[in-house]
DNA sequence: TTTGACCCTCCAGCGACTGGACGTCAATTG
DNA sequence: CAATTGACGTCCAGTCGCTGGAGGGTCAAA
């Protein structure tokens, strides 16, 4: 099938499924006519990658996941290994998001918010870094 | 004073220094040699940009907040509003990153993770879509 | 004087696309 | 059968926020 039936039975632009088939993820077989062939396997892999994607997963631990979907001989756990390092980078950045919020969430509630320019936001943004002792 | 030591008291690289400028976010002073010249101002600028992409403001937003900053007759309510709104920011991705975690973590924890090839994981990401309807 | 640390500019690349220009091909309409 | 429209093709550039490197100039100390 060409492309903008691929890209709709896989909910990807053309235009990714093109980027995809440059860095070697999904490739297609050609017509004569130099349009891209995608089989019902070739989309099934779109869409295996497109729902990696939206878990998350980069697009080269995507190809890891397409490497170990072929392979008929993969233990889970490899599969299992690589949800579980997402899993943990997810909560690194939920943690460290949590410290933001936190920080920002403190100073905007000090902060009054009317029509006078003082502000504790802008106070910790230009705050001079306190000494470590004094001399 | 030279960029190594702006560096140093900001605590950015010099290449990002550089960077700012080349985007006219803080613009030094040039010496007859054509080295930068970053002034004591110049550094504390440099700080606040520092400070505030380090809370997760993007550039674009850090020159927003420079021209407050800079802005005498500012309103702590245009600062506050910038601060709530990239609170709004973060908690759209932490919410994202906890469902993403939640479809992760439950995928991981019905896999075995042996050297069986069977896995729940593989099986979500390669499933055919539910049909509407029957037909 | 020579070394080494610093500084300069410019170009390229990261990840994961996305937009646009420009040309070809296929299918439909008059 | 011509013309138009839409989908397809390639290639280049841009996004964001840097970062690395090449290939040079400058400066201060030994």
């Amino acid at each position: 099938m060409n492309i903008g039936l691929a890209a709709q039975e896989s909910s990807l632009p053309p235009k990714t499924i093109r980027y995809y088939e440059d860095i070697g993820l999904v490739v297609p077989a050609r017509r004569d006519n130099g349009y891209r062939d995608y089989s019902v396997d070739d989309v099934h892999l779109l869409r295996f990658v497109q729902r990696a994607r939206s878990l998350g997963f980069s697009v080269e631990q995507c190809r890891q996941l397409l490497a170990l979907y072929l392979d008929r001989t993969r233990a889970s756990a490899d599969v299992k290994r690589l949800a579980s390092e997402k899993i943990d980078e997810i909560d690194r950045k939920i943690r460290e998001l949590k410290g933001l919020r936190g920080t920002l969430t403190e100073l905007v509630e000090r902060c009054s918010g009317d029509d006078r320019p003082d502000c504790p936001i802008m106070d910790m943004l230009s705050e001079e870094p306190h000494p470590a002792a004094a001399s």
